[in-house]
DNA sequence: TCGCAACGACGTCAACTAGG
DNA sequence: CCTAGTTGACGTCGTTGCGA
C-alpha cells in the first residue's frame, strides 16, 4: 500500500468512525453498525430524544423521557455498574461519557435539554474537538477539560495555553523567546520537542504577583546599552547591541532578528519594572520586510503548536470513540441476553 | 545487512468558522 | 471586515518489523 493510498485508508477509517457509526433509518430509528458484527442490529424508537441519531438502549432504568441526553446504566461483565451517557454532536458524530455511579441521579433528566436554535448551531457544523471533549467533560466533575488535563500532563510550569505571542527573538543560544500580549513571556528550546521545551514566564508590571507566577522583569537599557530581561535564577536574558544573524540552520526560520543571551546579570535589579516592548516602529522597505518575516514565523510557530494540539485532542476523540464501541458492544450483548430471557419466558415450550 | 512497507509524528498550507 | 483558531490535506522524516 503506497503512503497515499494509506492516507486515504487511515482517513477512510476515521470517517467511519465519525460519520457512519450511527446511521439514521427513515422511520427515525438508528441502527449503530458497531452491532453489526454481533449479527443483530440495535435499534431504538424515534422521537425519544430531541436528536434524531442518538442510539438510546436504557439497560437499566434511567434516561427515559424526552430529556437529552440519555443515561443508559451498562453492566460490565466484571459485574460493576456504569453510567453511560449519550451526547450528540452531529448527524454523524456521537460520543458518550462512561462514569462509574454510586446511584442513579435524577437530575441527569433534567440536563441536555438542547432548544431548537442551538441544535440548529450543533447540526450546522461539526464541533471541534476541543468542544466535543469539553462537551464530554462538563457532564462529569471527575473528567478533566482540555486546558486542564494540559496541567496535569504537563505539570505546573509550563502554560501551553499558548498566550498570543507579539514578538519572537531568538537568543544566540538558539532558544526562542515569544513575548505575549499578556505578559507571557515563553522561552522554547529548538532542540527539544516542542511542547516541553516550551517554559511561559509570566510578567507583572506592579503588584503582588499571582500564586505561582513568576516574574521576570524587563530593564529598558542597562549600562552596557543592552536590554535585559531579569529572569529567576540570577539569570538575565541580553539583547545584543547589534542585530546578529541567527545561526545557518536558524536563519530561515528566524530572519534579522535581534538576539539575546542569557548571562549573568551585570547589574543590580532595577527598581522600576517596565513592559517589555514590541521591536520598534518600523519603517523603511527592509523593516517591513522584516516585520512581515517576523509575523510569518510567528504565525507558522501559533499553527505549529496548533496542530499539535489539533492531534492530540482528535487522538483523545478517537480514544473516546473507541470507549464507545466497547461500551455498546458490551451494551449490545447484554440485550441479546436479555431478549433471549424473555423470549423464554414468553413463549415456553409446549410438549 | 539491506530494502521495503507500515506507521506515527510533524510542519505547512488552505479553507473554514467564530468573535470582535 | 479582520483576525485568530481549528482542522483536513499533503509531504516529509524517523522508527520498526519483516523478508530476502
Amino acid at each position: 500500500m503506497s503512503k497515499c493510498s494509506r492516507k486515504k485508508y487511515i482517513k477512510t477509517n476515521i470517517r467511519q468512525m465519525t460519520m457512519e457509526t450511527v446511521e439514521p433509518q427513515q422511520d427515525g430509528s438508528v441502527t449503530d453498525s458497531v452491532a453489526e458484527s454481533d449479527s443483530a442490529h440495535m435499534q431504538t424508537q424515534a422521537g425519544q430524544n430531541s436528536i434524531p441519531t442518538l442510539a438510546q438502549v436504557s439497560v437499566a432504568g434511567s434516561g427515559t423521557g424526552r430529556s437529552s441526553p440519555a443515561v443508559t446504566l451498562v453492566q460490565l461483565p466484571s459485574g460493576q455498574t456504569v453510567q453511560v451517557q449519550g451526547v450528540i454532536q452531529t448527524p454523524q458524530i456521537q460520543t458518550i461519557q462512561v462514569a462509574t455511579i454510586a446511584e442513579t441521579d435524577e437530575s441527569a433528566e433534567s440536563e441536555g435539554v438542547i432548544d431548537s436554535h442551538k441544535r440548529r448551531e450543533i447540526l450546522s457544523r461539526r464541533p471541534s474537538y476541543r468542544k466535543i471533549l469539553n462537551e464530554l467533560s462538563s457532564d462529569v466533575p471527575g473528567v478533566p477539560k482540555i486546558e486542564e488535563e494540559k496541567s496535569e500532563e504537563e505539570g505546573p510550569a509550563p502554560n501551553l495555553a499558548m498566550a498570543v505571542p507579539t514578538s519572537i527573538y531568538q537568543t544566540s543560544t538558539g532558544q526562542y523567546i515569544a513575548i505575549a500580549q499578556g505578559g507571557t513571556i515563553q522561552i522554547s528550546n529548538p532542540g527539544s520537542d516542542g511542547v516541553q521545551g516550551l517554559q511561559a514566564l509570566t510578567m507583572t508590571n506592579s503588584g503582588a504577583p499571582p500564586p505561582g507566577a513568576t516574574i521576570v522583569q524587563y530593564a529598558a537599557q542597562s549600562a552596557d546599552g543592552t536590554q535585559q530581561f531579569f529572569v529567576p535564577g540570577s539569570q538575565v536574558v541580553v539583547q545584543d547591541e547589534e542585530t546578529e544573524l541567527a545561526p545557518s540552520h536558524m536563519a530561515a526560520a528566524t530572519g534579522d532578528m535581534p538576539t539575546y543571551q542569557i548571562r549573568a546579570p551585570t547589574t543590580a535589579l532595577p527598581q522600576g519594572v517596565v513592559m517589555a516592548t514590541s521591536p520598534g516602529s518600523l519603517h523603511s522597505p527592509q523593516q517591513l520586510a522584516e516585520e512581515a518575516t517576523r509575523k510569518r514565523e510567528l504565525r507558522l510557530m501559533k499553527n505549529r503548536e496548533a496542530a499539535k494540539e489539533c492531534r492530540r485532542r482528535k487522538k483523545e476523540y478517537v480514544k473516546c470513540l473507541e470507549s464507545r464501541v466497547a461500551v455498546l458492544e458490551v451494551q449490545n450483548k447484554k440485550l441479546i441476553e436479555e431478549l433471549e430471557t424473555l423470549k423464554d419466558i414468553c413463549s415456553p415450550k409446549t410438549d
